[in-house]
DNA sequence: CAGCTGTGACTGGTCCGACCAGTGGACTAG
DNA sequence: CTAGTCCACTGGTCGGACCAGTCACAGCTG
């Protein structure tokens, strides 16, 4: 065979993928922000030379993105949505759905992001965003009193805190996406502990132990103590021999 | 008003998503295994009892999330796909370009992730993980002599070792969508640099100082050199006011 | 005048039937 | 047994139709 140029299998653009590629096209370029409006199906058939098959197919397709949204009836057309992780924590619950991902991983990665972003914040923290932290302890304390769900939901708050102080939202959202993961798996587990309290009680002991440590701006300290106490909270749910991993990111 | 059970708001179910839950659900259920076939469209018409149009959205919604993948003509109707990263990877790059993220996140962001990766994997490495890693560096020597692309290429293989020597594919995962997203953002500036082979061997000799500090068995001394490494070989892209971030990593 | 109401022009959700360009297996001719 | 043809069937796209719901507005009522 001669040596000739190397050609890449070509595999058939369907007409809905095009639709797609266009608006997330005009997404990405601004011309179409949250919000706003898409014109209406019948509309988009025009525009696009297309049947409202094709057209229906396109939107559903951004709809699964979370790009979109279709309310029937709705004069205004289909809706800009603003970005929701939703759809990002939807593959990732999927990818551990299929076993692909352990629990291990998921917990690791938060050990990971959450001391990291505790390192740099301990660096970087004003006065202000020191008291706006010590301010999420005080609403921990009140939610134990609720629910385990009102303090998980302070306890999401700390670590988006942390993360702000951080300067570093891809941070955030990451740690917000794999901590929703970690809960759809376990946090039933959590919530029928019969010592659920306690469990509760010893977790705001150690995020204050963080936050003093975040005081007296000791990063590393800060860190090492974030990353210890999510092993400890989180590592009797993962099997023995996935925890070396974990241990290598505690010493 | 009487204190009665508290109702839910009830969103219209459409029928295209319960198909598509239908077939999820089969699909954790493990009835549906990757290499089997769906049924044909027309087929599924049936089973269903809906319109074809109804069950094309439906397998547009899965092909899209990767589940399934239809070809024109194939008589053994639509393909239960195997797991794969592209779907995840599309829906974090859309957060990277909806949320504006700055090059300074990104960067922070992968020098927290390799960092913690090569400290984990310097204590779970195996010797012939150890000399697979070693075999990288090789062919990243020889890809220098090609062009950017073949070394960028062998660069992303080398990562791709250390994450799976982690035991970790999030962090593989994560580390490929930030590095394209990144490398979407410079590589022009570093490919078209005069000085484009020096940069390259420097790197180079970075990681052989990694892979050096692995073999001894030091994580927290291989984690600080390869943050060192990719904060000299990033910071100058990065506005100067965004930098304390970064140099908080490096410590 | 203000406020309610009814109407009608829209919306999206679903269905149906049709046509086309492909694919792949069976069947036939060599 | 092979090579070629053929055909049933696939998914992709189209156009039209009907329905239930929504919303704006005109017109009526007070």
């Amino acid at each position: 065979m001669a040596d000739g140029p190397r050609f890449q299998p070509v595999q058939p653009v369907r007409a809905y993928q095009r639709i797609v590629e266009q608006v997330e096209e005009a997404l990405v370029r601004g011309e179409l922000a949250p919000g706003q409006r898409l014109p209406s199906e019948r509309e988009l058939v025009t525009q696009f030379a297309v049947s409202r098959s094709t057209v229906r197919e396109a939107l559903r397709v951004l709809e699964s993105n979370g790009v979109v949204r279709s309310r029937p009836g709705d004069p205004n057309g289909p809706e800009i949505l603003p970005f929701s992780s939703t759809a990002l924590r939807k593959q990732m619950v999927r990818l551990a759905r299929v076993d692909e991902l352990t629990l291990a991983e998921l917990i690791a990665f938060r050990m990971i992001m959450d001391g990291a972003a505790i390192q740099v914040a301990s660096q970087l923290r004003t006065p202000a965003e020191l008291a706006e932290l010590e301010q999420t302890l005080v609403a921990m304390r009140e939610a134990i009193d609720v629910d385990f769900a009102a303090f998980s939901e302070a306890d999401l708050t700390f670590h988006d805190v942390i993360a702000r102080i951080a300067r570093n939202s891809l941070i955030q959202t990451c740690n917000e996406v794999v901590r929703g993961v970690v809960l759809t798996l376990i946090s039933d587990k959590i919530a029928h502990a019969p010592n659920s309290r306690a469990l509760m009680l010893e977790s705001l002991q150690h995020h204050a132990e963080v936050v003093e440590a975040i005081r007296s701006g000791d990063g590393h300290a800060a860190a090492r103590i974030a990353r210890q106490n999510m092993y400890d909270y989180y590592a009797g749910y993962v099997p023995e021999d996935e925890r070396d991993a974990l241990r290598a990111l505690t010493g």
